[in-house]
DNA sequence: ATCGCTGCAAACTGTTTGCAAGTGG
DNA sequence: CCACTTGCAAACAGTTTGCAGCGAT
């Protein structure tokens, strides 16, 4: 369901792009992770076992898996700033534990009765959503119980 | 339904805080456009009544204004900045237009049968979500027709 | 008169770019 | 071997903070 490393490197390879340690560290850091990262989590999470890379690689990598449709980003959960994740293909929303920040992904959001009298009402032609759904995930709440 | 200036002065007032020039400028500014609008395009509105303001002015009224409610911040289409509009009291969503920028509100979202499947599917106790439609407004599809 | 507000400058954070050297295919 | 990639340094953009003086109440 999600990109694996190596579909992600097979992808890399057709485009042409060429798969050097930084990358192949850079997507492995992302598929090993379930939670949003931001670009400074990954470099940190890389540095671990390659210490002499740099943050601008990061940034570089991200930009063209982005472009290749392999990761995604999202902008939700207080701080504006940008957020990476794995990306299942297609269409799909995130469901967001605000607690631990992981993220579930869910693909049947059921808005084209909305979307369409939306699109009559306001006369919008609508080319897409955003739905994201926040909240606490189970192993937060029990968490948060005891 | 929005707010206008009269409301927001009574109600910085009413929680203490001074009514300034600058702090009027700014919620003209903002209650006057029907776009959401970056600090920065504030800042610019603003200038032009009131040349001797400061950007930081601008950013730590808008902290104000959005710590007491009376406007929100966005983050949704393309840039990762926040953007700011003068919100409707209660829960509400966005219909973005990708060309102009207008923001048209909606409140109907119907969302509720689909966060109970959420909930019970995925164990996470829901608390809320963020829905926002992007697409291109009736005037600039006709602008762009011809 | 008081305390909050403003504006300047400067610090800070996050991101992008120019360029020389290194390396995967 | 050569184009693509990397890493450094520096530039940039957006935002926040320290502080002295000003002004709304």
């Amino acid at each position: 369901m999600l990109y694996n490393v190596r579909q992600i490197e097979s992808t890399l390879r057709q485009r042409g792009y060429k798969i050097t340690p930084q990358r192949r560290a850079i997507v492995r850091a992302i598929t090993g992770c379930r939670e949003h990262l931001t670009p400074a989590e990954i470099y940190g999470r890389v540095r671990r076992e390659h210490p002499g890379i740099g943050l601008v690689t990061v940034y570089r990598t991200l930009e063209t898996l982005a472009g290749l449709g392999l990761i995604c980003e999202t902008h939700a959960g207080g701080s504006c700033r940008s957020y990476l994740v794995r990306r299942p293909a297609g269409h799909h929303h995130h469901l967001i534990c605000s607690d631990c920040g992981t993220v579930i992904d869910f693909t049947d959001c059921d808005l084209a009765g909305l979307e369409r009298r939306l699109a009559r009402e306001k006369r919008f032609r609508i080319s897409g959503h955003l739905l994201e759904f926040v909240g606490q995930c189970r192993t937060c709440r029990e968490a948060a119980g005891i």
